[in-house]
DNA sequence: ACGATCGTTTAATCAAGACTGAACGAAAGA
DNA sequence: TCTTTCGTTCAGTCTTGATTAAACGATCGT
C-alpha cells in the first residue's frame, strides 16, 4: 500500500490504460458508423485490446453497461464470428475472448451483404431487361461484382497472414 | 389514342413496369439496411432503372415523398457520388441521372473513413509511447492500413477502367 | 412590378432501435 | 429444499434520425 510506484512506468501504465480506454471508445464509434450498437463496438474494442478471456460480469462492469446489454451485444458479436463464448472448468460465468481471425470474418461479412445487393441488381437487370433499360445498372452491377471480388480477395489475404502469424 | 397497343410489348411494358416498382421497393429496403434513408435508396433505384434523367418534381410525383426529402437525399447521393444533378437547356427544374463514374468516389471516401479512423488509432498508439504497446491494438491497426490500401487500390480501378470505357 | 415555380431550409412529428431495469427460468452450492 | 448466481428476455424510456409541411429566398415569365 505505502508502495510509491516507480513514476516512470507509472506514468507508462497510466498513459497505456487511457490509450486503452480511447481505443475502446474510438472502436465503438467506428461500428456505430458502421451501423452497429455502440456498446458492440466498445466491447469488441476491449476484447481487441485485452489479450485473455473476460468474463460476462467484468465485461459489464468495465463498459459500465448492464446485463442486458451484455448479453445482447455479444450475441450480435458471436453471431458475427467476432467473438467467441468459452466455458471455463470451474467458473459458472461465460468468458470471452476474440475469435480466431475476427477482421477476416469482418471483411467477408461485408462481402456477403455486398453480394446481396449485387444479386438484387442482378435480378433487376434481368426481370426490367425491357429494351429501354438504363446502362448504368449494368456498370452499376459489375462495379459490384468486382467490389465483392475484391473484398473476398482482401480476406484470403489476410487469412493467409493470420495463418502464418500464429496459426490461429 | 384509339390505338390499341400490340399485345405483346404492352404485356412487356406492364410486367416491366411491376418488376421497376418492385426493384424500387427493395432498393430502397436494402439501403435502409445499409444505414441510408430509405428513400435515398428507392430514389438511387428509380434512376438505376430508368433510362435517361429524371426530374425534380417527377422524381418527387413518382415515388410519392415530398419535395424536401428529394432535395435532402439528392443531395446526399449527389454527395456520395452515385447520382448527378445536370442541368436541361429550357427547362428550370434540375434533373438527374445515375452519375458518369459512379462509385469510384464513393469508394474513395469509404477508404477516406477508414483512413481517418486508422490514423486515430495510430495517434493513441503513439501516446502510449512506450514499445509496449498493446498488440490487439498494432493488429487491428495493420488491419485497418490493409484494407484502406486494398480499397484505393479498387477504386483506382475502377477509374481507370471507367476512363477507358468512356474515356472522360 | 407581379405571380408562379423552382429548390432549400426549418420546426415539428413520428418511427426505429439502443439501452436499462426488473422479472424470469436454469443451474450450482448450501 | 432454499438461496444465490447466472444469462436471457421483455416492457418501458429515451435518443436518434427519417419524413413532412410550411415558410423562405431566388429565378423565370409576363
Amino acid at each position: 500500500m505505502n508502495h510509491t510506484p516507480d513514476p516512470i512506468s507509472f506514468h507508462m501504465n497510466q498513459s497505456c490504460a487511457e490509450a486503452r480506454e480511447r481505443f475502446i471508445e474510438r472502436m465503438g464509434e467506428h461500428m456505430e458508423m458502421e451501423g452497429l450498437p455502440r456498446i458492440a463496438g466498445r466491447l469488441f474494442g476491449l476484447l481487441l485490446v485485452d489479450p485473455g478471456t473476460v468474463s460476462f460480469s467484468d465485461l459489464a462492469e468495465r463498459l459500465g453497461v448492464s446485463r442486458g446489454s451484455i448479453s445482447t451485444n455479444a450475441r450480435l458479436l458471436e453471431g458475427k464470428g467476432l467473438i467467441e463464448r468459452v466455458a471455463v472448468d470451474g467458473e459458472r460465468q461465460d468468458y470471452f475472448r476474440l475469435a480466431d481471425r475476427p477482421f477476416v470474418n469482418m471483411v467477408r461479412g461485408i462481402a456477403a451483404r455486398m453480394r446481396e445487393t449485387m444479386t438484387l441488381i442482378d435480378d433487376g437487370c434481368r426481370d426490367c431487361g425491357g429494351p429501354s433499360v438504363n446502362p448504368g445498372i449494368l456498370a452499376t452491377r459489375d462495379f459490384f461484382a468486382e467490389a465483392v471480388e475484391n473484398l473476398e480477395e482482401l480476406a484470403a489475404r489476410l487469412a493467409e497472414r493470420c495463418g502464418r502469424e500464429n496459426e490461429q
